[in-house]
DNA sequence: CTGTTAGCGCCTTCAA
DNA sequence: TTGAAGGCGCTAACAG
């Protein structure tokens, strides 16, 4: 910046004011200067102008994988609202482990972020609180954090939930079965809510597995299952993971969808109309969900307010019906 | 900082001296400095530290998209590996646009980034260059960029293809069409080439169509081809997206895999077994690709050298052998 | 082993 | 409208 100063005959300040255009500069001079940073292709140093000034731009994400496509979309909406924002994004994954985020987080911090877009890990298990960042906004989303007050942004999980299993009880199943990977996961544990809520309305008996951890075990639960007493005649996965562990696991016991079996699943994705059969499920709006989130963030960031009790907005989810849950139609697509 | 010092009785420099540990320490101090540390809750300042020292502790990553689970994949990777090393990643999207990339290049580079991991936009117009780089360390992956000497780690994408058509000559397809987005895409058109070298072995016609940017106008691009004279038996879907033109437009010519056509694609994905059929493709190795790219970049960091002419690293890819080729057996990969 | 000095590049403050 | 001074928090280099 002094090369520039100098080969324009001015100041450094000149300069700097000429970059920032926040106060006058008088045509003459701000030409030169203009002329001398790209004869010397000068590049502002953000790094110093984030450590003098107040702001750094840039923000962070927190997401448990990325390597999972629907976090991916969450994460490719937060990017982008950064990025017309001219904010660059510092990304980590916190692998679902609450140790692991709350350091990456605290990492963040010390890089003085401007705002952080975090979904968290682990209900009630997250060690991020709002004293843990100061006056730095944070906005979660897709999972609450307990007792803090923290803004966030979620989906009708609990209501999606109940009007697709709704769904497949008009079907006339009486034996829904929910496969889920663990009630630790706060949406797993909201949709399993809205399950619970439609069997407990339509009279019927619960039927919830929560060890979808892997195919072995999705395999052993449902093989248990179909060859009991109590064969539950459709079967609502909690999302895409537990979708693919039941699939697997329906294929290897030869079981048909849906004539043996009705099948329903939370969280649309890409091929789903291209599985054997077309598979109904119900679907959230994950780039909407990014966008509104760090929407918000650069809200508070802008406004330079931290909430004392933070907002909770709740996105609207889809049901998309295609064949697995019995119907014949072509695919039909519901809003709630 | 300075609150620290002065609570343990010493300087700045000591304390300093703790949190690096680079240099010896009596252990007196260091232990007041430790409990002065814990006591004001201190956190340095690492843009304190990057603006002052020579390392930002931080890498830039470019990628296309965010939402293609190919594109995250790479990107989880990147990000495990920075995170193993205490690295940041800025982390931004191109959109396939050589402009953005361009930018967001420079603004990282304004950020004063340790080094960079790139997926080249379209090749032949993407505007990365050496010079532009100055002494920062870039690797680039999946795509290459022509005439410059970046370190790049790719797959296979010639000999993969190649292979897979061969595959589908092998039972018995004389007419294999070959679907895919752009030749300006390095990839496509790579793959391409193997295509192209596989049917003319084969003392066979090539039919290629470059134009599957939407599901219409794919379908169109089927429709002529399948009522034409010199129907395809066979089609070779050149990326995951054309895959899935392909498919929808099959479906809605109401055409049976492998029956009617017999189906390959490139590039996997997790739900390819539960297609109807199940996929046959190549499977490319996106996350361990994005592991290689990002260790070959911290060697470079580490070792602080500019390599004259550039590493290419060309990782293998595999066959996997499922139902839509005509394939009676089970599920078998094949390693080239 | 430890402290002092100095300065990274920028922008706020103040004076001209 | 412009420039000079000063300092953000940290660490390399040099004493001690």
């Amino acid at each position: 910046m002094t090369d520039v100063a100098r080969l324009a005959g001015v100041g450094t300040m000149t300069v700097s004011r000429v970059l920032s255009g926040t106060v006058p500069v008088s045509e003459a001079a701000a030409q030169r200067v203009m002329t001398a940073i790209q004869q010397l292709s000068y590049k502002p140093n953000e790094l110093a102008r984030a450590f003098r000034g107040q702001r750094s731009r840039t923000i962070g994400l927190i997401i448990p994988y990325l390597y999972d496509p629907f976090f991916a979309n969450c994460a490719h909406a937060v990017t982008t609202v950064a990025k017309d924002k001219g904010y660059s994004v510092i990304i980590t994954t916190s692998d679902e482990d609450p140790e692991t985020e709350f350091a990456e987080a605290e990492q963040m911090l010390r890089r003085h972020v401007d705002g952080l877009v975090v979904i968290p890990s682990k209900f009630r298990q997250t060690r991020l609180t709002r004293a843990l960042f100061g006056r730095t906004p944070v906005v979660v989303f897709d999972r609450p954090v307990a007792d803090e007050p923290f803004d966030m942004v979620l989906v009708q999980n609990t209501a999606g939930a109940h009007k697709m299993v709704q769904h497949l009880i008009e079907h006339g199943h009486s034996r829904v079965a929910f496969m889920g990977l663990s009630r630790s996961l706060f949406t797993i544990n909201a949709r399993f809510l809205g399950y619970r809520k439609a069997v407990q309305e339509a009279g019927l008996k619960e039927d919830a597995f929560f060890g979808c951890q892997s195919i072995e075990e999705t395999l052993k639960a449902l093989e248990e299952r179909l060859s009991g007493p109590n064969r539950p005649t459709a079967i609502f996965a909690s999302n895409t993971l537990a979708t693919r562990y039941v699939l697997s696991a329906l294929v290897h016991l030869g079981v048909k969808i849906p004539a043996d079996v009705a099948f329903a699943g939370f969280d649309d994705f890409e091929m789903a109309e291209f599985t054997s059969p077309a598979l109904t499920v119900v679907r959230q709006p994950a780039q909407e969900m990014g966008r509104v989130a760090t929407n918000l963030l650069f809200d508070r960031i802008e406004r330079g307010e931290i909430p004392e009790t933070g907002n909770r907005i709740v996105l609207p989810v889809e049901i998309v019906l295609r064949r697995s849950c019995g119907c014949k139609h072509r695919t039909a697509v519901v809003n709630r």
